[in-house]
DNA sequence: CGCCCACTTGATGCCGATCAAAACCCGTGG
DNA sequence: CCACGGGTTTTGATCGGCATCAAGTGGGCG
């Protein structure tokens, strides 16, 4: 299952054997890295980018008062620091949450395959902006909706993104974030958390056992908190079917 | 003062004569938007990119209970929308706050200045990647921070945004945000933020009057919110010093 | 001058944080 | 094979920050 990458693009761009060759040679040196690892730290220099092939990694930060917020999941496809060489030092730290297969290409092998493929250069560039999507999404998510609602989200659109990549099976899969790991995500606490993901089993939504987490309404789970899927703009998937949702007028929390 | 982009560009890298005449060609043809006024929505095919030149926008999405969400403010000197001919339409919407001077710039002249001016790319690319370091650090204020702390960060963001575009003058800026906007902003009802920035005000650290802020203890302020600029990625200002913050090691929220 | 927002302030209530402690799970070592 | 130990999960009790509701004030613009 080392086509993470190649299923991922291909989800937006259709590919060329060329293509999906070179994709591939620049995934030889596989490097093994154990969970709760930092695989690169704020005040670092880039100097490669790292791609996984396997297992959750995650994007955080650490405030002054020792709070970890979390701002990305990385899932196998995934960039780390696709342009990251532009910025002279990490603002933020890149550390696996399960045991992950990691590789580090350099520099000079992004930029060569970026010249001789066009599509790969769109679907890379893809990719990027992709990612900044679903950091807004993050935004509003943490931002906008009370806990559960949060939580649903975050499940649905791991569904979503992890069935790009070919790592779900019959809507369940790995599930290896702790409650804590949840919490620091979302802004919550540990025990909210808990309580949280306790009452959308006992609605019948989903079930969580050894890491592994089925959804078991897709449909309820993503009616539930209003799941719109537009932002990570899938093409050749089951989900990415084009919808123009007719957004309410705007409005605002509070009395204004 | 049509000079923001440039300027801007500047704090990142430094640009020829004949890079500054190139990117003023860019902004040759100004087009006044009224405030409270959509640049581009939600469903909307890319076709050109905007860039403010002067007055305040933002990024926003509505949810399905009405409830907006501020992803981004756009200041003078930010371009809504650089990489987005890659996606097929638009994700969120673009707003403005105050009235905006704006041009259109279309992805042939984009095309052309970074072909022929390569530190232009570099800092092109550079405003990219710093709009999406300014985003996750929104995502860690509004997940991580209560609401006093996340508005100190705000308003100390701000600063340093404004002033590398020069629309800071002692310490004062424009600020045409409602509380609402604010409140929209930062995940809260726009009651807290009132109570918020009295408290601000009554300690010292702020004064807000027609429409103006005013910092009145910058380094009072950052302290409060333990303000830590790096993710601005700013070079060649009076707050771009590179600094390594000792961070304390990770901790968590809870009991872990 | 008058209307429409935005701002302001007080009262009340709830969502979710915090504190505390027990049960569980799993890897480790005896 | 079982005992041990540390981290995670679970549950209950209590607390607090912020939302909500309501009503009055103020300021800018037509």
């Amino acid at each position: 299952m080392q086509d993470a990458l190649i299923r991922k693009l291909e989800s937006f761009e259709e590919l060329t054997e060329a293509d999906r060759e070179a994709l591939s040679a620049l995934t030889l040196r596989i490097r093994k890295v154990p969970a709760r690892t930092d695989l690169i730290s704020e005040g670092d220099p880039p100097n490669s980018v790292h791609l996984i092939l396997d297992g959750y990694a995650c994007r955080y930060k650490v405030l002054p008062d020792g709070q970890r917020q979390i701002m990305a999941y990385l899932v196998p496809g995934d960039f780390c620091d696709l342009n990251v060489f532009i910025l002279d030092q990490m603002d933020h730290n890149i550390g696996t949450i399960s045991a992950c297969q990691v590789v580090d290409i350099p520099r000079q092998a992004i930029v060569e395959i970026t010249d001789d493929h066009p599509r790969v250069t769109q679907a890379l560039m893809w990719c990027a902006l992709v990612d900044e999507a679903v950091l807004r999404e993050w935004l509003v998510n943490v931002g906008g909706r009370p806990a559960n609602l949060r939580i649903a989200h975050l499940i649905c659109e791991l569904l979503l993104r992890l069935e790009a990549v070919g790592r779900v099976t019959g809507n369940s899969f790995s599930f290896p974030f702790t409650q804590i790991d949840i919490a620091d995500t979302m802004g919550l606490s540990n025990v909210h958390v808990h309580r949280t993901l306790r009452d959308l089993r006992s609605l019948g939504l989903i079930a969580l056992k050894r890491r592994t987490l089925t959804i078991l309404d897709v449909p309820r789970l993503k009616a539930l908190c209003g799941y719109n899927p537009n932002y990570l703009h899938l093409k050749n998937t089951r989900w990415g079917a084009r919808r123009r949702i007719p957004w309410p007028s705007v409005g605002r929390r509070g009395s204004g």
